[in-house]
DNA sequence: CGATTGCATCGACGTCTGTCGGTGGATACG
DNA sequence: CGTATCCACCGACAGACGTCGATGCAATCG
């Protein structure tokens, strides 16, 4: 529902030019709130891969290509179990894991859409 | 200098199975952390980007595909000059933008290679 | 020269974040 | 049943973050 071409903010940037002294800088540029909601959402999956060991996580899941239980993720990594599950929770809370109980463990999988999203806007 | 293939953590992740009681949940499995420099690396860059407005800036900067000046950035935001310019030392920092001063104004623009690398770990 | 402008930096503030140890619930084993 | 295991959640706490107004500084204008 996003997406129309990219995220065409359509400013008008004219090249700078001298202007009178008292007036200022630059007019001001009407700013199309639309893209901000997809702003926002695109600096959401940031944020959450904004931390080395949520993007090794994410990097683990991709590349496992499968579901992955979480007491196979907390020792790759030298931080606590509660603090990984924190990051856990993280990723899922922005849409780009999710988990499926079974039984007594949690195995976690990559939600690809997010990740894509990024990406489309990267170019 | 780093990328390597992509990113490849190299793990072993068996398929788990039913476990002896008393025996640990799952083998510790060996880190390489010659990946962990370029995962802190791909989470800086994420990072930088994990902000609607510093997001926005970026994006601004790439569909300009020249250099554009504070005084054309600051109008777009809801936010004072100092806060713009915190986020732009931000994108700095993270190597995402540089800036070129000319007499009175300041030019920003992208640096693509830091965006290039998180696309190129994106898949 | 003095005044003004564009921009970075400083100091302050409330909030969010990453980390931990501890706790509790659900499930499985014996 | 009781016990052990996996995992999510709950404080707590130090540090980082986003924001602002004020200040500083260089460059330009008159």
């Amino acid at each position: 529902m996003y997406r129309r071409g990219s995220m065409d903010v359509a400013l008008q940037l004219e090249p700078k030019t001298r202007r009178a002294v008292g007036a200022p800088c630059c007019e001001p540029v009407v700013y199309p709130d639309v893209d901000r909601a997809q702003a926002a959402r695109l600096a959401e999956v940031a944020k959450a891969l904004g931390d080395p060991i949520r993007l090794q996580v994410v990097d683990v899941l991709r590349r496992h290509a499968g579901k992955v239980c979480v007491c196979e993720l907390v020792p790759l990594f030298d931080v606590s179990q509660s603090t990984l599950s924190h990051h856990l929770k993280k990723l899922r809370d922005a849409g780009i894991v999710d988990a499926e109980r079974q039984g007594l463990w949690a195995y976690y999988y990559v939600l690809p859409e997010a990740l894509d999203e990024l990406r489309g806007w990267l170019g």
